[in-house]
DNA sequence: GCCAGCATACCGGTATACAGGTTTATTGAC
DNA sequence: GTCAATAAACCTGTATACCGGTATGCTGGC
């Protein structure tokens, strides 16, 4: 098995084909339709950064990985497209795009800009019972994931916070564009080898928030919000200098 | 040819499909995608309430209106899909979405979260010399169109100012995310008719988060999109009550 | 006249064949 | 050995045939 440098040693980035035979991809089942778990199956290997950015995603490839047609995996394209996960040349192929760092400020400002207008609406709002008890859950959960030590199980749990927030304002498709929307933020994450104090400081500031939400204070909760979002900012610099393939 | 109500009376709303024919559809072009187009020309159409919401849009049939296939006819309904002006029911079909108070509100929950973190931005980054001039051109665009009392041309210019305000901020997808955002509102901009006095107001306050944006006060200018934003929630009740069947 | 059951027509979902264009590899001349 | 020209192998874009499922309208029994 040759090392990932080795490998790019000897091919340009460009023309790197994905190696999907290497991906862990689940069959698919009879429940959902093809495309739709296709898009989510592909999305989440090029968010976990399994499938290689800058490399050649062909409709048929993934097809046949899948045992489907190109027909549904032609949707999930489109899908991944409007994500911003891909970008496809005509007649030259589909490609996974590479981070780049004036995308992620910008996927930075719109989080924030969602989320800093979520906890104002919730103070304005209130926080109801039962949104409240899923929101103290995912608190709960994230000290358990930093007791373990469990990376993956923090960062789920992590979103899920700032999803129930989200969904806490009745707002469905917030939630969805929230989501949407930090997606170049989230393969970026992948990247970060979050040790326990930065967790330990994450958790703090939701804490922070959430706090400032029960206390309906919305000067105090978008500040804390704005602070918490901005701090991947600092993410940036060192894992461009770090990772330099993976950005543009 | 029978009046709306008229046909209303002889069909079920659900069973109606869309009238194809009687929609100015232009011819597909050469330069870009047929998929493309017929995505942007179908939007459009749902956009200016030339297909009924509620109607059944075929992909056939579409694709027989633009002498094209089902194939790219599938990756425009896809678009129209994430979008929310369509929803499929598989094996059913294709159907326009009506308007929904809820969504409207989100929609204009979305907007005013976008747009003032749009207008904080720029106090903060400045306003550069071709970006002022471009916004001021708009403006006097909007005072032109109130003199013409050329409705149309006035949306297009209210539309124009507050694309350009985004692209200003340097972050490209904010500008293509509003205008995704806001397609439940155009709908309804659709159903009211500006009088000359409301399109004053609206200019008025155009001017006023202008001078906000130059004076570089970030409450201010954030007060006076909020403001600007939050009146089309009164024409929510009414057009409602006109328009029933157009509506959830 | 009413209602249940069935045949039919229509829809989207999928697979596949073909077309147009780009890249790459090979081959031949120099 | 080098380079240009050509052919093959890809890619996406498009058209089309077939499938299963749903809605509908007709028909026959009551």
């Amino acid at each position: 098995m040759l090392a990932d440098g080795e490998v790019l040693a000897f091919m340009p980035a460009q023309k790197n084909s994905a190696d999907l035979a290497a991906i862990p991809f689940a069959e698919l089942e009879t429940s959902s339709p093809p495309a739709e778990q296709i898009f989510r199956q592909v999305r989440d290997a090029v968010l976990q950064m399994q499938i290689r950015p800058g490399s050649l995603l062909s409709e048929t490839e993934v097809g046949q990985r899948f045992g489907a047609s190109r027909t549904p995996v032609r949707e999930a394209f489109t899908r991944l497209r409007e994500a911003g996960l891909i970008v496809t040349r005509p007649s030259r192929g589909n490609f996974v795009t590479r981070l780049s760092e004036p995308r992620l400020r910008e996927a930075q400002f719109l989080r924030s800009a969602i989320e800093t207008a979520v906890v104002i609406r919730l103070c304005k709002i209130g926080l109801g019972a039962e949104h409240l008890d899923r929101i103290k859950m995912s608190i709960s959960g994230q000290v358990t994931a930093i007791a373990d030590n469990n990376d993956l199980d923090f960062q789920a749990q992590d979103d899920r916070f700032h999803t129930l927030l989200a969904a806490a304002t009745g707002y469905p498709r917030t939630a969805m564009l929230l989501a949407q929307e930090k997606t170049p933020l989230d393969r970026l994450r992948v990247l970060a080898l979050s040790d326990r104090g930065h967790k330990a400081r994450l958790l703090s500031e939701h804490r922070d928030i959430l706090n400032a939400v029960r206390a309906r204070d919305p000067a105090q909760a978008q500040a804390a919000m704005a602070r918490h979002l901005a701090s991947v900012l600092d993410l940036i610099a060192d894992l461009r200098d770090a990772d330099g393939d993976y950005f543009e």
